[in-house]
Order: structure tokens, then sequence, then C-alpha cells
DNA sequence: TAAATATTGACTAAATTTGTCAAAACAATA
DNA sequence: TATTGTTTTGACAAATTTAGTCAATATTTA
């Protein structure tokens, strides 16, 4: 159960570059890299999408990654995210029925 | 199933308030109540509280309304919005566990 | 220990959010 | 139908948050 910093941290390791290398490609200082692997930092979809790109990584893998930590940031400081986030399934399934 | 807006919309018809009125206590224009009734605008979450004490209803249920609607918006645009939930709900269940 | 790599924090710029205001649209009613 | 109360809309401003740079510091590794 990783999050997405750990993920593409875990990435670029294997593949041996140095966050420099891979800022470069993202068109950002490293520092910013360095802050979104340590999870101290939210990336852009944008930047998702071009991680995706330059690490041969399945695009949507990524961003299901990006996106759920993304939700539970939101919810993670409220008593009632949990709950909240059963809530939003259920309004998510009943839409889609809608359709 | 209802949202946010659609909820509290209702509880203010029922008790027969103008937005006028309920805006003032929020302390913003009712331009903003109008449009968080509508989907427009988020309301925040000092708001909700408000609203909810006002209202005399629970906090907990409003506040959930209101928290899922904003999961609903962060990845409602996503084409793998409705998998990114699902992995929330496994990282939440994994992290408490964790505990 | 020197060189490369990574992290941190102070600061700025850009973007988004939250709000006001006034005009327009709508509804109810005398 | 004119009048009054209510709601909606959109242009704009202020405030807050997010995204970034840069340079100094810390950590790894050869």
């Amino acid at each position: 159960m990783n999050s997405f910093g750990q993920k593409i941290r875990e990435i670029r390791e294997r593949k041996g570059d140095p966050l420099r290398i891979v800022a470069y490609h993202l068109g950002v200082d490293q520092a910013i890299l360095s802050k979104i692997e340590n999870g101290k930092r939210k990336a852009t979809r944008r930047q998702v999408e071009i991680l995706a790109d330059y690490y041969n990584a399945t695009t949507k893998e990524l961003i299901i990654d990006w996106l759920s930590d993304k939700i539970i940031y939101d919810i993670e400081d409220d008593e009632f995210g949990v709950e909240a986030l059963k809530v939003a399934e259920q309004k998510v399934s009943y839409l889609k029925k809608k359709e």
C-alpha cells in the first residue's frame, strides 16, 4: 500500500536517476520533486502524466495513485472522513445508475 | 441521494427563511449562499458548522454531505475517478489497521 | 574527505477561492 | 399589471493557497 510519492521514488531509484534529471524533464527545480516524493507537495496532473511518460509506466496506474492520495488528503484530518468516503461511493454509484 | 446544496436548500425552505436571513447568520452576502445551494460554490467547513447550528441539524450529517460532495468534485472529471475512490478506501483501511 | 545527491526553508509569483456589489430575472400579491 | 420581496448572475477585488526558485545545509557514496 504505497503513496504516490513512495511509488515514484521507487521507480526513479530503480532506474538510477538522480532527482536533477527527472526534475529537468518535469521542468521544475529538483527541490519540488524531492518534496513530491516525500509527500510534502502535491504533483499536478500534468506532472503525473509527464512522469508516467518518462518512466514508461502506465499513466492510469500512476493517476489512480495520485488521485487517491488527493482524496485521502481531503478527508484525513476530518473526524467524519471515513464516513464521507462511503457516502461519496454511494453518490457515485447513484450517479452512474442515473446515466 | 442529495447533494449538500440541495439539502440545505430544503431545510431553509421548510423553515421559510429567505436567503437574506441565513446569509446574515453566515456573515456573507446572500449571493454566496444562493450559489452554494445551487452547487456553484463550495461552502467552507466553518459555514457548514454555522448552518448546522442555525438549523439545529446534526453537524455530523451535514459535514458528511459536504465532505462527500468535495470528494466527488475532486474526481468527477477524471476518467479514473471511480477507481481512485476504491483505492482511497483501501488506503484508509490499511492506515487504520496500522494504528 | 570530496563530490554528488537530496532536503529544507525563506521568499516570490501565479492561480484559485471567497467575497462584494449591483443589475437582471423571477414569484407572489395587492 | 405594478409593486415588493426574493433569487440568480456576472464582473470585479481581496484574501488565501499552491507552485515555484534559490541557496544553504544535510546526507550518501566513491
